[in-house]
DNA sequence: TCTTGTCTGGAACGTTTATTCCAGACAAAG
DNA sequence: CTTTGTCTGGAATAAACGTTCCAGACAAGA
């Protein structure tokens, strides 16, 4: 007779999404994963493929949750100009959290997997695809609003931002000092005149 | 009596910096790298302390040799405010090369190693606010000769140039199309208005 | 109470890992 | 020719790796 699952497989990928996140994925060993996950390699390989499948859910659920999650709070509740600076500052303010300086998890399999795997580098492209589109949006609105200059190019600006914003999350995971972070959201306004 | 290596411990150093750079440091294995440093474990044991001892060396190899002189080399021939342009622009030509889309050494060792190796970061760090410096210099001679605007802080557009050039390398690995990257360039010279 | 099916805990497996160790080749000095 | 020291090729080692397999616990239905 079917007995349920002790544990929540949306719970176990959020934990394993921290231990890849903050080790990467071949410097995450299975011990350190089914630790994490709070399951034994049983319960691991009846609900999931193989850990490179744990990998790519995990990829997805941070892309969602996480990446275009947070832009879009931090965004919220701005004229379109100023949410452009919000989300830059979200970054850095973001980075006192409890995980702390973890970077960017999209930006980390960017170079890490994807070059080697494709599924990986699929979800690293639409991901940052997304944050070009999300940047263009808030440049048309800003213009459209009298705030940011006609002359300024949406698409091009769309994606100097996002550009911008994955340099940003390396410095952070980086430990670059507090001063150069906030050097570089000074000039994003600067970038939008 | 002392026998000569039938090896150059330099020319092995690139072949391994080629190999981690490509693969990164964990995915690499010790027969990946003795095959492309054309020597057995026997010699490699007696040269190098270990395989994180070669990843160091390699690193610091690739921040003289490949990092600091490209930059400098891009630069070389051009007034001031052209050179920090030419600097983007070989970064995109650059990756046209035998070497590819490899990004950047230092930026993928910055994600995957540095957060859990301390000399690493040290060099990643050191790597970085070279890159910094360079620009703030190369800003502050395009203001001494009229071409820069006087009202740019030297030190906080160091700060974004570098930071924008971290971005464009993970672009780079991460297969972004030409349109971005081309996009990302021309908004430097805004950026310098 | 028995049967059936699913769960957990963890042993076992086959492979890979980085590093240590060894045998034979080689060259120079005595 | 012998001795000594260093080289290369690669076997061996101990541990770790990701995945498969197994025994016992548990729950529901007959």
């Amino acid at each position: 007779m079917p007995w349920d699952k002790q544990f929540d497989i949306d719970v176990a990928l959020d934990k394993a999404k921290e231990v890849f996140w903050t080790h990467g994925y071949e410097a995450t060993s299975m011990e350190m994963l089914l630790r994490a996950m709070g399951i034994n390699r049983g319960s691991f390989y009846d609900t999931f493929k193989s850990k490179r499948d744990v990998l790519i859910r995990s990829l997805r659920r941070y892309d969602t949750d996480n990446r275009a999650s947070a832009i879009r709070a931090a965004a919220a509740g701005y004229p379109p100009r100023e949410a452009i600076t919000a989300v830059f500052r979200s970054m850095i303010d973001g980075s006192r959290g409890p995980l702390g300086r973890l970077g960017c998890f999209l930006v980390n399999s960017a170079l890490e997997v994807a070059p080697q795997d494709e599924e990986v580098s699929l979800i690293v492209r639409e991901g940052l695809r997304d944050v070009e589109r999300f940047f263009a949006d808030l440049v048309r609105a800003g213009q459209e609003q009298g705030q940011i200059p006609q002359h300024i190019d949406p698409t091009d600006m769309g994606r100097t931002l996002m550009s911008q914003l994955v340099g940003l999350m390396v410095l952070l995971r980086s430990q670059a000092p507090k001063a150069t972070l906030e050097s570089v959201v000074s000039q994003v306004s600067r970038l939008l005149t």
